[in-house]
DNA sequence: CATGACGTTTACGTAAACGTCAACATGCCT
DNA sequence: AGGCATGTTGACGTTTACGTAAACGTCATG
């Protein structure tokens, strides 16, 4: 007996709302069962929705995750005529990704500057940096 | 004489819209100088440009971007009242990236294996995956 | 059986981040 | 003086990603 859950469980699961899960069906980027009306989702939806909200908090759109998501159906679903081009994507995209780690280490080495400035001056408040 | 930029100039160099830039300035994320009624960009103003658009990449809000570039400000301009505060802010943004970071390792390590599958598919166009 | 708790669809509202005119000023070139 | 590039300020339009409310179905439970 495979575990599956309601849409309010999901959205406990991954705290966002019911509201938004609809709303990623309506895009497209889940489709999970359905038991009369009621929506079930299995370990596979929650798997995808995992993908989706990482997706998001490395600021890719939802067409974009959606698109995405359908292109990496098709190659684990053997559709390779399309492998070249599946390839070029994920190349794109690692090198967004890249691009983004870049960016978060340079952020993360100006906070540091903030804060060694901040801890100085706390340290002794007379000191004006030259 | 220090290099000062258009607009246009500016909005050149980092690739976005005049309307873009001033756009900004209306949300408070920079204020050029005025020549009459035309705005000079000077230095300061570039770097300012390109903390803006690297936060923006991570994903930030304007508004999230203002409040800390503000708070940044403060701190370096040595109102070291809230000195604890931003550092608390600070903690709490450096969460956020490096939560990001993981993202990205995770989806660097799928895209990996979409990749592997694909080659091996086009290796061997016959095997089936079990 | 009525009263929640939970679910559904449909539809309008909204905030963020610009795009896209319009209508005008200003400087420079010929 | 005329023309063109470049600049300015509104003001309205658009897309994305949901929020919010209405109006209704379904099922367990007191």
């Amino acid at each position: 007996m495979v575990q599956t859950y309601s849409i309010s469980e999901l959205s406990e699961q991954f705290d966002i709302t019911a509201r938004t899960i609809r709303f990623y069906e309506d895009q497209g980027l889940i489709s999970p069962r359905r038991e009369g009306t009621r929506r079930i989702y299995e370990e596979r939806d929650r798997v995808r929705m995992k993908l989706i909200l990482r997706a998001k908090r490395l600021g890719f759109t939802l067409s974009e995750i959606r698109e995405t998501l359908d292109l990496y159906d098709s190659a684990s679903g053997g559709e390779l005529a399309q492998g070249k081009f599946v390839l070029e994507v994920i190349n794109h995209h690692r090198a967004i990704l890249m691009q983004q780690q870049n960016d978060i280490l340079d952020v993360l080495q100006d906070m540091k500057n903030v804060e060694q400035r901040i801890l100085n001056r706390m340290k002794s408040p007379e000191q004006k940096a030259q």
